[in-house]
DNA sequence: AAATTCCGATACTAATTAGTAGATTTTATT
DNA sequence: AATAAAATCTACTAATTAGTATCGGAATTT
């Protein structure tokens, strides 16, 4: 065996791991959030030791924010994989249902802003703060085109529509009704997208 | 000097301290988060000892419980001083406006549903409960009634009305919008009304 | 099969913080 | 003014947890 295909296997590995952490991350953020994770959960729930963690991610910082840099770019890539006769609006209201689907099954913590702490570490990381960016500037493009047509309120503000959109991705309304009201998710997604683009007067 | 004017005078000082600590806890809440406050934080605030904190409030819990209860009371006053020929959506209008305000003044920390922990805690706090209850009683009843007007839209089922409701109390997007757009206070409420009521789209 | 290399785990350090015990000062009464 | 009582503060304990140093063991090469 060479030593680049034995090079390549442990590489593979070595990824698959990460990639375990990265899951387990995800999940223990969404249900213990940042400050309550410890770096034994994570290593405890793959089952590999705290020292071996640390060979993957170099601080518990590192590791949320490439946790979420992740869940970014899963962000950007349904995006760009979606059907490109779509209109904006529809693009928007398919990201938002994505979001929401990943956020029902456990796979999405709740965004930074709901902890100064959080949001503060996360825009002092150079790499998450560019991804950030990036899909801000598509579904900004994304409002101002709905805006134009007249599909989005024109009336408003386009950043009240841009900050209001990304609230319900992580709109505690869906956690409750999974929680208290037993919905199926599908009903909780109808719903939560009505509420979103209709109000809840409509 | 009696007996009697000289315990209730000191019974004015305890309770004036209480109130700056409540005041205080509330604060570091919005800014810190239920983790990230340390008793310390609270009693540097205040200007006292950590000891004399813990002559107030047994325990952390207890005292951030103590906080909440405020707020929930708050709340409820507001309700109940409102001109009673005012419609249920009006006061639901009136009611979110109140604790939107609240919150860009600094004094409303986000509720428990963005952490799990604190929501536990909470929950174990028969007092906060049986407050939140009674204030959910009330707002329930409010949007029965202007569901069965029409104001609100019917054909949504009315816990998916009220779970959208409380969650923009804790709209990340008021916060976005004074800290990225410096609206001012006035535009940012009269923004947030219109999109939690008319959507995104109208 | 022996030697070497590399990986992972046990067991530690340092720092933080909730909660408390005992010293100290302030306040009120005689 | 002296004494009694109460409240407050300084300085501690115990527990948690991020991050690391060092040791033991498995796989690979010769």
């Amino acid at each position: 065996m060479s030593i680049l295909s034995r090079l390549s296997f442990k590489d593979q590995a070595f990824k698959l791991r990460e990639s375990a952490i990265l899951d387990a991350t995800t999940a223990v953020l969404s249900t213990k959030g940042f400050d309550l994770m410890t770096m034994d959960d994570i290593a405890g729930a793959v089952g590999i030791s705290k020292p071996s963690l640390y060979k993957h991610f170099k601080s518990k910082e590192d590791l949320v924010g490439e946790a979420l840099i992740r869940l970014i770019d899963g962000a950007v890539d349904y995006l760009a994989q979606l059907d490109n006769t779509l209109s904006p609006i529809g693009k928007l209201s398919a990201l938002l249902e994505w979001a929401l689907r990943v956020r029902l099954e456990g796979g999405m913590p709740f965004l930074p802003s709901t902890s100064p702490h959080v949001r503060d570490m996360l825009m002092r990381n150079m790499s998450y703060v560019l991804r950030v960016m990036k899909l801000n500037g598509q579904i900004e493009k994304l409002v101002a085109a709905a805006q134009k047509t007249g599909d989005l309120n024109p009336d408003l503000p386009s950043d009240v529509i841009l900050f209001s959109y990304y609230s319900r991705t992580c709109d505690p309304a869906a956690e409750f009704l999974q929680k208290f009201s037993k919905m199926p998710h599908d009903d909780i997604v109808a719903h939560m997208l009505k509420v979103a683009f209709n109000g809840l007067k409509t």
